[in-house]
DNA sequence: TCAAAAGTGTTGGGAGTACACCCATGA
DNA sequence: TCATGGGTGTACTCCCAACACTTTTGA
């Protein structure tokens, strides 16, 4: 290929007009928990991670499904900024949890024009949403398997279901980190399948060390709660008592019940943010 | 700011040749650990952190230092590819460990156009090194301290003395993500500063749950070397029964001995790699 | 002889795992 | 009354920190 030598170089094909252009696009992976009402009375509603995808209508990509996200105005705002104002134009909410992910820039991602994507993890209380957005749904994670470095992944917005799989590839030997390779993916556009997988990865991963889940809680919640948010994000069962020693000092228990839910009634705890600064 | 409601309106300001043009850089933070020899012919090496720095020659960095890094070149290269260009270009080492950072964009980084920047962590060891490449010079971390989350580093490449310190704000109450600020930066050009202590701080971070260290061991080594670097890394003290504990099965022993050092020879270990894939 | 580092054994505390158990509720 | 989830106590295991100790070398 043609190598730019020095910087001077550069900037003069830079200028030239038969440079290929670049842009830039901030999307967005936002995450919540949603609740799935149960029949039996008694039972506690069944909880699930939901992502917001939307439809586009464009080509080439009519019909498919894909994380909000938009360009990059270069003159006036940082992908961070971007990022936001995507995040107010699809849930109308500012001031939400919002972490930069990865930069993802495989050459024909988009077959327009080099695109690079810099995608973003949100997280957000599903409470506070109010307005629905056109074009925009809600997907529930149906089912998250994993088996062999197989990722298999099924979501459901009530009309539509979305299914693809994803290999994970061991990259280096000395890390645990994986290559993403899309296996099976008919259904959302560009490379947005591995961006959620990547996410949930982050999301999960980060729980154990962080209090990242606090960000998908409304103010008040049970413990039992919060246990089912860490076992659909972990994608595990917990143990109840080693669930309340963990999160005990996250939390305070607050003079508030919660009742009428046909079994014992639960206090209700509120997040506790540390004083303590190390 | 104007913004684009749909991608049509997008693509035609981007069309458009008033639209501001935005390119992408790769940069690299190199690291591995170097020596400082003793003169007390029994005490071992001193073990230090070090990176590899670029001199500019050009306005407006003119006598800045630098991390190694090159315009991306849209039509043809990824980040990474990119990234493996400037490393080739700067210590002529291809297949070395190289992981994707963070993408730093603030809008006025580069004063000259708006820039956007992927930087990249590589970890080499340093006796594969063999060429000296004009204007690149390895620079000691001689000293890395932290105090009410700010950050002193001091370089030292010999001849030059690099400071420079960082606040470090907590950005999320409910993560330790901390937003970095530039506190003093006389001698680094961009906000390569910051590059720098988020590399060191993945890297302290990876070093407990990956295989990352051996990125940065020549085959054969002592386990004293290895807690060297580990020690260097964590920047503090571990403790040697520990220590051996923690990494007995991730090196096999080898009949080859060290010895000549004024006490007891040790025994050389090679970087084991585990079969089981979980 | 001795300083320096190599290398090993033993003990105790803290964190997580597992299980057993009791409590309170509303249909 | 009883299924369901709320809530607590305890015992066991495993990891790791801390310390004490022995071994081997070259000047």
């Amino acid at each position: 290929m043609t190598e730019y030598k020095t910087e001077e170089e550069f900037l003069k094909a830079y200028d030239s007009s038969e440079f290929e252009k670049l842009s830039m696009t901030s999307d967005i992976l936002i995450l919540s928990v949603s609740n799935q009402e149960t029949t039996n009375y008694r039972k506690n509603d069944r909880k699930m991670m939901s992502v917001l995808l939307v439809k586009r209508d464009d080509f080439p990509y009519k019909n498919k499904w894909c994380l909000p996200g938009g360009f990059l105005d270069p003159r006036k705002e940082t992908l961070e900024e971007c990022a936001k104002r995507v995040l107010k134009r699809e849930t109308n909410l500012s001031d939400i949890y919002l972490e930069q992910l990865y930069t993802y820039d495989s050459i024909n991602r988009d077959p327009r024009m080099r695109v690079v994507s810099t995608a973003f993890v949100a997280l957000i209380d599903r409470e506070k949403l109010t307005e629905k957005v056109e074009n925009a749904s809600w997907f529930d994670i149906v089912l998250y398997e994993e088996k062999d470095n197989l990722v298999d992944l099924t979501l459901d917005n009530g009309q539509e279901t979305i299914n693809f799989s994803i290999q994970k590839v061991l990259k280096e030997k000395t890390t645990d980190r994986y290559q993403f390779i899309t296996n099976k993916n008919n259904d959302l556009a560009f490379d947005h399948d591995l961006v959620i997988l990547a996410g949930l990865e982050r999301i999960r991963n980060k729980i154990n060390y962080t209090d990242i889940v606090f960000n998908m809680m409304p103010e008040y919640f049970t413990l039992g709660e919060l246990q089912q948010v860490y076992e659909v994000i972990l994608n595990k069962k917990l143990l109840d008592p080693a669930f309340r020693r963990i999160i005990a000092d996250k939390v305070v228990k607050t003079t508030k019940m919660k009742t009428g839910e046909g079994h014992r009634p639960s206090a209700l705890f509120k997040y506790k943010e540390h004083e303590k600064n190390k």
